[in-house]
DNA sequence: CTGTTAGCGCCTTCAC
DNA sequence: GTGAAGGCGCTAACAG
């Protein structure tokens, strides 16, 4: 007997394949093919027929079948250090939609870094087949990544972080310019004395964000290292590095945190130490997360488009598999927006 | 001439195969193949020489053209309603380090509920040949869900929905029991008035949450329907929300939120209302994200032991591609925990 | 212990 | 316009 879709040992029904719907409406599996992809040269009657038959069998083709003949899973890789990370899953939710539109889907995975700091993951999802990677944000050694940009064959896009790679799309907000407009923001509302509270979750790569700060800061008030503490973005870490950088330096009397997630501790802290905000002490963020609209005083925070830059990640990657080119190692620095709301 | 690790045309170095490593270690890809797998009846020796030759090469194994013959993709498909719920985020973490542990990675996608009601996205992941399938939170009509379930061939979970569907695994929170929770600390708190902030994002489902209140209430108070407000859970629509029903009925001293975003846009609303908290009024939600403990006070929340829940999933879903067992239609129900903090 | 044969489901290249 | 081979990279079932 030839092919039957039919019920297997293990009782579920085996899915129709190619062949079966061949055969019902009386046409080779090629012309079956040819129908899935819209080919021409296939007479409009044939076609109708074929329709009909992969609607009656409820007929989809085998993405991994497609995939291993056509060289193009139809699929990105998403490596984030923290899927935890809400700014991450707003990029995501964006990179999904375009990605959708165009029939690609996402394996998204967190890098495990304790595995060759994170190369490991990206070979995984290569033995995946995706078309291309995008990194969230960057923390893998550069010399690492490049050569496995190098010798993986596919696109690869970092969000977060700017730096040329060879080989690497860096989508990434510009630092100078965000800090450039803290700054003035801060001074402007009559504050002097400006602290710090960083990541430090990645000792290995340098901090442009605090880099660009530290400049702009000098350049404004001609002071040298600002007081910084350095934590894991938790809010119950950034706490209490709120409390010892205030603690320590009492004349402070804004704080440029991070990302918002440690600005909310940051607020917390400073509200368990009885000072005022924005009056006693002024409170920025990085991301705008939708919760900083909820703290008292809503947070000031560097707007990010993170809708907008998911996007051009994913529109990065297609445009590479359109053409078969390889990225271009360019770097697209994306205008920040400062969102001023109460904490300053 | 044999096929050789080289350049393609597009100027990529091509990905080694089993034959590559078979022809440089001097065996069939056969025997390759059983290194690959650990089978037991390799010769050491051979199977040293085969390893050593997969590591200069780089080899790895193909996962499609695996996936391909042995039917099963080391893959679990996720489908979230809204992938920026920051509860998702860290039920996702989870799932996927279990995943990971086993050697499965997660192709994670948004319901597009415009496109069959998501049933379309569903019929997607297998396409994509997943071995199982987790659905955060179901809102996919029963039936629809369970004629699906039947056909699909694959294991499903849903997360945070306690419905006994055939062939679906459901693993959700206590819901009765959270409700008494939540009542009787109110009620000991000196609450009478409890007014409730619920979700009505999918008025095609019955909210368990919503009837567990309703019924705690009425049980606890003798009262009938609770004021209630309906609202998509953001800060803002939360905020307006709360708004709304703290005026239509100013004795209502403790709001109970659908989940933390929620009641977060609640005690925004209550500040700005000028209400103390807790004095004045108690504010309760659900999920325990971690920006909770950033409120001031910080909220009092229903906490979920996402993480719990999440490794539950997985292993639901490796169990039955283990003994290809269909799931058992089992409901799950998780323990809550009031976590009291202060807003109650 | 190892090699050979036969596919998995699909697309590409050629014939007709 | 359509069909017949051939193969993507891998494993299962036999041989030996």
């Amino acid at each position: 007997m030839g092919s039957q879709t039919g019920v297997t040992r293990s009782g579920a029904t085996r899915r129709p394949t190619i062949v079966d719907v061949g055969e019902r409406a009386g046409v080779s599996r090629q012309t079956v093919s040819r129908v899935l992809a819209d080919h021409p040269r296939v007479a409009e009657d044939t076609r109708r027929r074929v329709e009909e038959v992969i609607a009656e069998l409820g007929f989809r083709p085998n993405r991994m079948a497609q995939a291993l003949v056509t060289k193009t899973s139809l699929s990105f890789g998403i490596a984030s250090v923290d899927m935890r990370n809400l700014h991450f899953a707003e990029t995501c939710s964006g990179m999904q939609a375009v990605a959708r539109e165009r029939g690609y889907h996402l394996v998204i995975t967190e890098l495990d870094l304790a595995d060759d700091g994170g190369i490991g993951t990206l070979e995984t999802l290569l033995t995946l087949g995706v078309d291309g990677i995008v990194i969230f944000p960057n923390i893998v050694d550069d010399a690492e990544l490049e050569a496995f940009a190098e010798r993986c064959g596919c696109p690869i896009v970092m969000i977060g972080r700017a730096k040329r790679i060879p080989g690497v799309v860096s989508i990434a907000l510009d630092e100078a310019g965000a800090a450039a407009m803290i700054v003035d923001h801060l001074l402007a509302t009559g504050k002097r004395h400006i602290g710090l509270l960083m990541n430090e979750l990645f000792p290995r790569i340098p901090h442009e964000r605090y880099l660009a700060l530290r400049q702009a800061i000098e350049t404004a008030l001609g002071e040298d290292t600002p007081p910084t503490e350095a934590n894991e973005p938790t809010i119950a870490e950034s706490k209490a590095a709120a409390t010892r950088l205030i603690t320590a330096h009492p004349d402070v009397d804004a704080i440029v945190a991070f990302n918002d997630t440690v600005a909310m501790g940051a607020l917390a802290a400073c509200h368990r130490l009885g000072l005022r905000v924005p009056r006693d002490i002024s409170v920025v963020g990085y991301d705008g997360i939708p919760y900083g609209a909820a703290t008292v005083p809503p947070l000031t925070t560097m707007l990010q488009d993170s809708f907008g830059m998911a996007g051009a990640a994913i529109r990065a990657l297609l445009e590479c598999a359109r053409n078969g080119s390889p990225p271009s190692g360019e770097v697209q620095l994306w205008k920040p927006e400062l969102l001023k709301r109460g904490t300053t």
